[in-house]
DNA sequence: CGTCAGTTTGACCAGTTGGTCAAATTATTA
DNA sequence: TAATAATTTGACCAACTGGTCAAACTGACG
């Protein structure tokens, strides 16, 4: 019904949600103004809110696509896989997902922090169940003997915390190694971490 | 010279304090109003604008608080104590944090999102140093064969992501877990992982 | 070329924002 | 108690906010 998308709206809502996602990524919806978005976009105000309804529908717009990329990396775990070759496997995607789209991460960041007023529902419905399947699957791993015996839920905890936190706390990290790529060296701790973590 | 302060003045500075944390913690500097202040405060805006020069002045004090109660723990690791014990007690102590002060960390986190303006002098000079003189300290136990030969920084930011993430998005940990306290699981998991990481 | 849907904008609006100020109120102290 | 200092407030302001709208412009297509 709604595929027809004219090049000028696919160009024009891209870009808006580039320049919704780089400020509302820094200050927060509540923060962010839309002549900002619509300065960082190249187009005037109406013009933007002949694209969304409202300030409101575009920050929504973004949170929904980013709640897909998020949740999809945990549904790719391959329970018939090397147990701790697909928690690194999907350690190290997110890992990369913090370098690839820190803006995504920061917006994630803020939206939770402020108390999730939209997004709430997500939390404790889907993220809940993924969560949990994917702590009774790595509990299945520990009981078969496959790992050792962790606390599925807060192993999790971890992974998330450490992957997102080169990409929200970026400055912090920046300000203390300096400004050269330290993925690579975040990703050979975490592996070590992960290994010495679950190997039995 | 400034020694004298009043005990309305105590109150009030206090009371502004207090509100201005919780109002900052979920909005962020530009998301936040003196009007929200006000209200949280039961002071009027006039008020607050008597005790504190501006808006710009109460995100400052706090954030200048903040600094000093968040790097004290750092420093007050002994490099004369056994070493994991010492790790260890620096990531309790860390985490106690996040227990106690969630919006002290969440006001950290808003701030560092947003590119740290106002503070970021501050840690690529103190915390920089601070930090690389605890990777020398770790370093030195590590060639000493008193812990396991691991990345002294990323350590550290594992201990900060780990403990600060139970704060900053514990409605998202609330939303898995539900609402039953979980740091005694989380104290448990971080003992295990920081031991595992560290024992040789 | 003409036409018409799709696009863009300047001018505008009502509500909110950080901040000011003189006047009123309350505490302190001589 | 009277005078003085500290505190509190209502009224106000200019700048900014999200959003509207009619009018102007542009591009696609017969």
């Amino acid at each position: 019904m709604k595929k027809t998308e004219t090049r000028i709206q696919k160009k024009n809502h891209s870009a808006i949600k580039s320049a919704g996602l780089k400020v509302f990524a820094q200050f927060g919806f509540r923060g962010s103004t839309l002549d900002q978005i619509a300065a960082e976009s190249g187009l005037s105000k109406p013009n933007i809110l002949y694209y969304f309804a409202s300030k409101d529908a575009i920050y929504e717009a973004l949170l929904a696509q980013l709640l897909t990329d998020w949740l999809q990396p945990v549904r790719d775990i391959d329970p018939a896989g090397d147990p701790v070759e697909e928690i690194l496997k999907y350690a190290k995607h997110k890992l990369k997902m913090s370098r690839l789209y820190p803006r995504e991460s920061r917006l994630y960041a803020t939206e939770i922090i402020q108390g999730a007023p939209r997004i709430k529902s997500v939390l404790t419905s889907e993220l809940r169940e993924i969560v949990e399947n994917s702590a009774l699957l790595i509990n299945h791993w520990a009981d078969s003997g496959l790992i050792r015996a962790v606390d599925p839920y807060h192993l999790i905890f971890s992974i998330w915390a450490i992957t997102q936190h080169y990409a929200d706390f970026d400055v912090q990290v920046k300000a203390i190694l300096g400004e050269r790529d330290h993925f690579e060296d975040a990703e050979q701790y975490l592996e070590d971490m992960l290994r010495r973590m679950l190997t039995v």
